[in-house]
DNA sequence: ATTATTAATGCAATTGAGTTGCAATAATAA
DNA sequence: TTATTATTGCAACTCAATTGCATTAATAAT
């Protein structure tokens, strides 16, 4: 299935090529409103993932969040970093810190989602 | 609000305790069938969590696992581990792993929640 | 340019995990 | 034994996310 170019993917991209933080398909819809449906959201979202233009945060709250892949190459992807959510402003962000872990003998591993929740420096 | 002993938290806490892989709702409502409401099963392990009895592990599934606090002092929980799903059999486990991360200057970390998911030791 | 192909979209309806309100039940305290 | 109130069951609800389907529009073919 070949992808298109369009006005939905654009705005969406856009967005979290001008955010810092992770965002929802809550946020982006209400930022984008009246611009595309909300299905329209989840399904430009989940393209990107699969494309692997963006990664997912699954986060405590029950929601997902989305983040640019910043400096994956197409061989290697590095996700294997950190996210915090901040109970107070909400904000969900990658950190620096990547995952260090010993994967256990026999096992496989294909993704990791690591979360820490609490107060961010703006919020503590 | 003074816990009480009953048959439903006997059951559900009996269930965790003789098996190693965390339990989700589901899988504990399906294994005590007809013994009670799959409301109770949510809310007696809700009140284990709030307890400190049992950890939850929030899945990439969308949905959450449920394990017994394995050497949780009152004073000191360590829930700190690595949790780890398998795409094949579905089981969720705790790993020895322990998460080490350098938490950023001025963040305050509540809880931690770190999950890979791949294919276990049984089905890799 | 024009037409054909099919990915993408909007809308309505659905799924599925988890929660809530409330009356009935049953542990525990008095 | 009685009073108190935590717990349970049932039905209804919330909320994130998905699906079906007809329509629209991006790209390929002519």
């Amino acid at each position: 299935m070949k992808r298109r170019n369009t006005p939905a993917k654009q705005a969406v991209l856009n967005l979290l090529n001008t955010s810092q933080a992770a965002l929802s398909q809550e946020l982006i819809e209400q930022t984008l409103k009246g611009t595309m449906d909300r299905v329209t959201v989840y399904r430009v979202l989940n393209s990107f993932c699969e494309d692997g233009l963006v990664h997912k945060i699954v986060s405590d709250d029950g929601k997902s969040y989305f983040a640019l892949c910043q400096g994956c190459q197409e061989t290697h992807h590095h996700h294997d970093h950190f996210h915090f959510r901040c109970l107070n402003c909400q904000k969900v962000e990658c950190l620096q810190e990547e995952v260090k872990v010993k994967i256990p003998a026999g096992y496989r591993v294909e993704s990791m989602n690591c979360l820490l929740t609490g107060y961010c420096k703006a919020c503590a």
